[in-house]
DNA sequence: AGATGACTGTATGACGTCATACAATATGAG
DNA sequence: CTCATATTGTATGACGTCATACAGTCATCT
């Protein structure tokens, strides 16, 4: 009955910011799923059926946007949700290409437990963080996924440019995907 | 100017901060993987190499702590680097269960153009971020983790317990700047 | 009409990581 | 010393995701 592996101070190999920040989503998403064990579905299971369930009727594409996972990986999501009897595929008859993934009526049911959890546990994440706190690491983030973003696109080029930079948004590398 | 936000429904499927946290980390590693793309590393193998480089020989599970990831992942990344002839495993006469996983020469070199990479990108993510912001982030990021860590280690148990009392009595709060 | 390109969902193989089980070794109690 | 327990590294199988290639379907432009 140990008190969990307590480790405090990691100083991780990289940086600190960015590897306390991965680390910190790697626990976010362990903690969901190990709450929604319960349910027997993953956090990408459950967000899939949260969204349908909120929105209605989806498109896979549309669907692997929203929960940042690829098309094909989205897939097998949806074949095993289906085969559990959670999420149905309906044709459109505006568009043969597409499925439109709707929940059942069991899958709705479950929606409902699954905001529960997800209420449940996000209170308790926000324990002795202010709301300002949260705003402001929101604020951050978006502009971190902003610079991130720039920084991705402006790869592939020659490694030792720029440097000096700053304003620099322009740049206009045509990458692929 | 900047055009930031304009998604108005960029609200994922899940909360909100939880997700944008995920997505960035996300980021970060497709950041740091483009970039260390020209020197043929992944971000785990360069902090592997990096880690290694400052702080000489060290146990491959110390490794896996350090890094974040399990035992049995470390081992393969140690023997693709030592096909490479990036590091070495010496054996510890005091142990010999353990091998002491050390750069080469070649490691050594590779270690200062990844450390090179390692600056340039952190400070382009820098870009636009105070360092009280930075600060404040990375408080609420350790924050986050510990109140993670507790909710993990108190899944398991009848789910619908607690919620009420916080007591968490250590939970030092005193720094802010 | 027909042709060309764009898009959707799927099949396939690959990668990185995990969980488990295991042999070799170390550590400590008797 | 001997034995039980813990720890290290590894082998194995599994999972989730990605990248690519592909057939079916739409959209558009002559």
């Amino acid at each position: 009955m140990s008190a969990l592996t307590n480790n405090e101070l990691d100083a991780p190999p990289w940086s600190r910011v960015e590897s306390t920040l991965m680390a910190t989503a790697r626990l976010i998403r362990e903690a969901f799923d190990a709450r929604l064990e319960a349910l027997d579905l993953n956090l990408t299971q459950a967000s899939l059926i949260a969204y349908v369930s909120e929105f209605g009727a989806t498109t896979q594409t549309r669907l692997a946007d929203r929960l940042g996972i690829g098309r094909a990986a989205i897939g097998t999501v949806i074949d095993r949700l289906e085969q559990r009897g959670l999420v149905e595929r309906h044709p459109n008859p505006d568009d043969r290409r597409v499925w439109l993934v709707d929940v059942t009526d069991d899958g709705r049911h479950l929606a409902t437990r699954i905001e529960l959890v997800d209420e449940q546990l996000r209170g308790e994440l926000r324990h002795g963080i202010g709301r300002e706190e949260r705003q402001a690491l929101s604020w951050v983030l978006t502009r971190l996924q902003h610079n991130l973003q720039t920084a991705i696109a402006t790869t592939s080029a020659t490694s030792t440019a720029s440097a000096g930079s700053s304003t620099d948004p322009s740049i206009p590398i045509s990458n692929r995907k």
